[in-house]
DNA sequence: TGTACATCAGTGAACGCGCGTTCACTGATGTAC
DNA sequence: TGTACATCAGTGAACGCGCGTTCACTGATGTAC
């Protein structure tokens, strides 16, 4: 069965993004296999490095891929929202929630990979991808604060989205003990006025 | 040279600790071998299985290390401040810092293992020790609140602390980037008053 | 439109390597007398 | 205190395994006529 469609070929190179995207995050860049990888997709391993040159390149792609997925979810969440205060508490209610804890496949990559990426050497591809995916979440959040001067909404968006993936890191690594619930609604009650706070075990769906 | 004094076992079992909490903390639970980290204290890889069961109670042990340094230099610090908030100030203004930054393996292993640690199965031992050593810490920070009620001073111990490992962890992952300073001054600013704020590029020693 | 054939996406065996772990061995240590 | 010897901490070769990467091969695709 070799040799498939232009079609089919860009179809195959879709599905081992968007399982790298998926896996990296649970598993970490160094816990993620090519073998592994390209099983998930559907494929054999041999085949992956006609679609990438090294697995480094595919570590910047998958980053970069999955915060392509959360700036677009994070904009949906803006597109749909009455106006920015209550954009903001959806966004920040969806990210310190027990979903986002427990799937961090498909999760925002700045907290899933901020470890990994931590401890790549400066050149790394994907320091450039994380770095790129941080800013564009971060214009994101900015425009969300009522901050009227532009770099007083940047230093608020910083500290507010270090605090998020902070508490929502930090809930993961003690997950399974009290601690790990009281770190989202800690955070939850610090970001967000108290009377639109949510629960930390609301309904919301997994992501942010 | 085989069957070494008690004394020397003890030495090298304690220089093994030593360089694991340390390795550990700069290349993640997976990225330290076993030979290498005998070699840092030493010794051959061989000799391992006698003093550990197995890489993952290793691990579990540094983690261990690394936090009761980081609890100790905490203590020292709330011990030669003039004050509470005093110390409060010197603890943040060093944790938020360049040389935290860029030394990883002198630094708190709150941040530098929470990713690792956010992907460890629910009965590995690293859980345990990572969880007892946040405790430590919120502990020691907590005490240092102005808060007058202990729940209310345990919940902004909460956001801060969160506020201060997600600044530190995506400082290091941006660094290299104007935006890695960003992470740091931008929470100094949110944690300090503004007349005690020091600058992120000061002279502190590493750690926190 | 139909035929001939060069292209090349995917396959699966194979590579060298480093990993965690085991184990027979060594010889100084520590103990029994 | 001195001697004989059992103990056992550390050595280094070896294990099976999975990793990233390479490559000869296959045969449907896409193109030239």
């Amino acid at each position: 069965m070799p040799r498939v469609s232009r079609q089919q070929t860009d179809a195959n190179r879709a599905a081992i993004t968007e399982a790298a995207s998926r896996l990296i995050r649970e598993r970490g860049i160094d816990g993620l296999s090519v073998a592994d990888l390209m099983a998930a997709a559907g494929l054999t391993h041999g085949g992956f490095y006609g679609h990438f040159d090294s697995k480094e390149a595919l570590a910047a792609t998958a980053c970069r891929s999955a915060f392509d997925q959360s700036v677009q979810r994070w904009q949906r969440r803006v597109s749909s929202a009455s106006d920015a205060p209550s954009a903001r508490t959806a966004l920040i209610e969806s990210y310190l929630s027990r979903p986002s804890r427990n799937t961090p496949g498909s999760s925002c990559p700045a907290t899933a990979l901020a470890g990994d990426v931590a401890r790549e050497p400066p050149g790394a591809p994907v320091r450039e991808a994380y770095r790129d995916g941080i800013e564009a979440l971060l214009g994101i959040l900015s425009a969300l604060e009522p901050d009227e001067v532009a770099a007083s909404a940047r230093r608020t968006a910083l500290t507010e989205f270090s605090l998020m993936v902070g508490a929502l890191l930090l809930s993961r690594a003690t997950a399974g003990h009290a601690i790990s619930d009281e770190f989202l609604s800690a955070a939850q009650a610090q970001l967000l006025p108290p009377k639109r706070r949510a629960r930390v075990h609301g309904t919301r769906r997994a992501g942010h």
